[in-house]
DNA sequence: CGGTTGACCAAGT
DNA sequence: GACTTGGCCAACC
């Protein structure tokens, strides 16, 4: 078969998305993590991918944060999805998740 | 193909 | 607790 047919045209960003539109409403996950799910360890190009995605808010971005808990970046401001999180049940004091193993979904 | 960048991580100070 | 340093990997030029 030719090579220039892919079945899977899977980049490495679009198989972040996949995996994060698992994570449910009211629990987040780590870059850490969800590279961890992928069988990588690219955690930073997670993020970079994150950055991009074109799929929101299909895609939850806002429900990844840093692998200690504090919320980390996100392209409309911090600010921002922290109050996303918030609306979905997710306190944030001082930087911090409320709570952060507990609402934590690992991809194991 | 090499150098730079980034929503990161872990260990050290 | 915070700030700094080195390392990590994919995307972009």
């Amino acid at each position: 078969m030719p090579a220039t047919h892919q079945l899977k045209e899977t980049s490495f960003a679009e198989r972040c998305y996949r995996l994060l539109r698992k994570v449910p409403k009211g629990k987040v996950t780590t870059y850490q993590e969800l590279a961890h799910g992928l069988g990588t360890k690219a955690y930073r190009a997670v993020g970079t991918a994150m950055n991009k995605n074109p799929y929101a808010p299909q895609v939850p971005c806002h429900r990844v944060v840093k692998s200690d808990g504090s919320i980390g970046g996100f392209a409309h401001g911090s600010q921002k999805k922290i109050a996303m999180l918030k609306a979905e049940g997710i306190e944030i004091k001082q930087g911090r998740i409320v709570d952060f193993e507990a609402r934590l979904k690992s991809f194991s």
